[in-house]
DNA sequence: CTCCTTGCAAAGGATTTGCACTAAC
DNA sequence: GTTAGTGCAAATCCTTTGCAAGGAG
């Protein structure tokens, strides 16, 4: 796939420098519907026996969303980061915490909405609260950052 | 008004007390559309000479929320807390971090959506992202969590 | 070589919690 | 009187930052 040369080329563009802690971070990030927080991809690359530290995934996530690489989603614990930039939406169970991704299609005429005098809209987010199928399951209570692969419960991206 | 003894009704039902500092706080609240942080709440009523601690304002506006009288806005900064449940939408300046009421009607529709199976939903909430007017007539940068009063800009609650 | 990145540890902001005390009910 | 709420300080969680050493262009 000609994705790794894309996205190498935006790091020049952005003169951020193509190292190796940046190409596992967002390695481990792609092709993921599970929104992870930065704990997770830190966790997941140090049992793969990566050396990476995490105030290095936090800084390169922040940068990767500077960027325009990945998208950050703000919720009830701590953020989390999503791979897939185009305009989409979110589900997150208020159990849980884990996101999802929701298959409806973007309207794009909300960002021509009214909003007042003065308002510049950049763009719009419209997320889904309840109970994801991991939870309804289960029944019982969790932490509040996800735990393990969310898999994607029938969702995903069109 | 006779929102204090409804309010105070579901305080009695809810076994929550009606102390002073849940007056206060909750009055502090009240008709307010500027979506005030935690530590917003705790210096306006430092400054007016009421004594409170920011743990129990937190404790308080937390407790809140779970009683349903006021909705918790997750986003960049701190929390925020919004005492206009009735279903409605958000504007966040991404400069500023200030949070608008956007008048749009809500579309209970979006509550039908088909997420996946499994999947119950709640709620729904759309935030639109942005400069406010405030920003872009200063066009400079400013912290997070908001300073001040940030009136409405026009939009407000039909 | 130069400047960006990293790792580590410390700092920082936001929020919660333990505990003895106080105040609703 | 009971039991829940409060203030305070300490603790916790999430995230950023300073700085010296390392690595990409």
């Amino acid at each position: 796939m000609e994705r790794a040369r894309v996205i190498m080329q935006m790091l020049i563009m952005s003169r951020l420098r193509w190292t190796r802690q940046r190409k596992l971070i967002l390695d481990a990030l792609k092709g993921r519907t599970d929104h992870p927080t930065a704990e997770q991809i830190y966790h997941e690359l140090r049992e793969r026996g990566e050396t990476v530290s995490l105030a290095t995934v936090y800084r390169t996530l922040r940068a990767l969303v500077r960027e325009g690489l990945l998208r950050e989603l703000h919720g009830d614990g701590p953020d989390r980061f999503d791979p897939f930039v185009e305009p989409h939406y979110h589900f997150r169970c208020i159990r849980c915490g884990r996101v999802y991704d929701v298959a409806t299609p973007y309207r794009g005429e909300l960002d021509r909405v009214e909003v007042g005098p003065g308002f510049v809209i950049t763009s719009h987010q419209i997320t889904w609260e309840g109970i994801c199928p991991e939870c309804s399951r289960e029944g019982k209570e969790r932490r509040k950052h996800g735990e393990g692969s969310a898999g994607d419960g029938g969702t995903g991206r069109g």
